[in-house]
DNA sequence: AGCACTAGTCAGCGACGCAAACTAGTCGGG
DNA sequence: CCCGACTAGTTTGCGTCGCTGACTAGTGCT
């Protein structure tokens, strides 16, 4: 019950935040953000979906990516965030705040449930 | 500074959602729900993106609308939220809050600007 | 007549998540 | 030895929807 599978255009709205503040924690590759991602509550973001996604932000200047063996299976593409990519994420992430809460005001108080 | 101008994936995460909240708090018509929702904090929408929201969201059934002559100028298509619409608003509002909180706990702490 | 504001419509465009298929490496079981 | 299952990443085509910009149309002011 942990999981309604989030609406897509949801999930359009915060993935690439969502992508940068994972990789900004800790240096990662994809397949472990995927699975980052799903246990932070958002679905199950599929390989089609979350690579594109990656390689958007490294060509925006925001990731650094480097290819490494894999210990048990094959190559890693790891990813680590940028000063601008820090930047970037500390400045989004205040916009998505104020944002949420904006909406928030507009939809009815969910404690009502008339 | 009540406007930063918001992104268009962010918008398109919740504008149904508002324009319903909106419609379902009191009877209108577009123009004014436009209004509303610059007031709101998202911001200046457009006609063209505005309208085509509340006609899909009335073909849904969430909605009806019936046309009146304008006091001082065209006439206004009046949309009313329907039981359906109602019941839709507050099972996705709810979604929608936990949603936020879910990915807000993915980002950083916004308190801490490093 | 011209302009501004109100009110709503329409066409084309671009971004992006999705589904599905594909390559490719490792491992365990039959 | 081959077949799946899991890991890891890429590619293609599709559909949705906000955006831009133009358009109709009613009112009122200059």
């Amino acid at each position: 019950m942990t999981e309604d599978d989030v609406p897509t255009e949801w999930l359009r709205a915060v993935l690439p935040l969502a992508v940068l503040a994972v990789v900004a924690e800790e240096e990662t590759y994809g397949y472990a953000v995927a699975q980052r991602l799903q246990a932070g509550g958002l679905g199950a973001v599929k390989g089609g979906t979350l690579y594109p996604v990656l390689n958007r932000l490294e060509a925006e200047g925001l990731l650094t990516s480097s290819w490494r063996e894999g210990v048990g299976g094959p190559g890693r593409k790891f990813f680590a965030v940028t000063a601008a990519g820090r930047d970037s994420l500390d400045r989004r992430s205040a916009a998505w705040h104020t944002f949420t809460e904006r909406a928030g005001g507009l939809l009815p108080d969910p404690r009502s449930t008339r």
